[in-house]
DNA sequence: ATATATGCGATAATAATTGTCGTATATAAT
DNA sequence: ATTATATACGACAATTATTATCGCATATAT
């Protein structure tokens, strides 16, 4: 439990190899071949990450992604809800519709823990990945 | 991704039915009737707490379970671990032989956010989940 | 034109989580 | 002694989430 996604770990990997190749515009294919990641998969990932101008993406030959200098704003929370949607560490905590509501005797202390996990995720960036 | 599995959840939803019952030995069937919990798999997570010594078993009619003192000193990460093992964001903060170590850029910061987590995790008891 | 690269939806494979079932053991009460 | 209640434990099934693959479309540099 309270693992990240395969996804989220591969977009970390590609931003970081993109901050340390801000000069080039690399293909997918070379971060895939670099760290044994599968391509597709990453792929359909940095797509989602250009679609939220995180990054710069150029078609054709000779194209790729590129790192935007926003980067070392976007906090790991912002990261991690583009990709993954909503950081929880239970779905009650954004859902309202809980069916145990009533009876639940747990929802103040984990919302608590909750608000701590994100504070930690808004209090760090993407910048803090490449040291 | 950062869930915590229902297994802890139920467990929590537990251990705060026995604080506030501290007097009584509740059997499992109470706690899954007043909660709509799945009864065998509380049953088993009990169990568990018992077989660590967080709770104590009682065999038997009028029998179940209670709190011991100590669970106020038992610290959320402890919890955790005892329920599902190590507490990490990615599997290669514990496990060793990871494939890609080699080619990998983003251990270092990760296992930070790791000791992060922990840190957090380890600074909250049990006794924080009742207030 | 062609080769290379991103963009996007559908679907398959795998793994993890969640839940169920059957049986054994202990014990209080009758 | 017998019964009813409760924990203890292992095997298995069902469900859900994650991970990976496939096919086709679009853009663009050469
Ligand atoms: S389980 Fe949803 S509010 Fe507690
Ligand atoms: S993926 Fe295992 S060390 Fe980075």
């Amino acid at each position: 439990m309270l693992k990240i996604t395969k996804k989220v770990e591969y977009a970390l990997i590609a931003i970081r190899h993109l901050q340390e190749n801000q000069d080039n515009l690399v293909p997918v294919s070379d971060i895939s071949a670099s760290y044994g990641i599968p391509k597709e998969i990453l792929a359909k990932t940095l797509q989602k990450l250009a679609s939220s101008n995180i990054i710069e993406s150029y078609k054709g030959p000779a194209g790729g992604y590129k790192i935007t200098k926003k980067v070392a704003k976007i906090t790991l929370n912002d990261f991690f809800e583009i990709l993954e949607g909503p950081t929880a560490i239970m779905d009650c905590y954004f859902q309202d519709g809980c069916d145990h509501l009533n009876s639940c005797n747990i929802r103040t202390p984990i919302n608590k823990i909750n608000d701590s996990i994100r504070n930690l995720f808004n209090n760090l960036t993407l910048a803090d990945i490449s040291q």
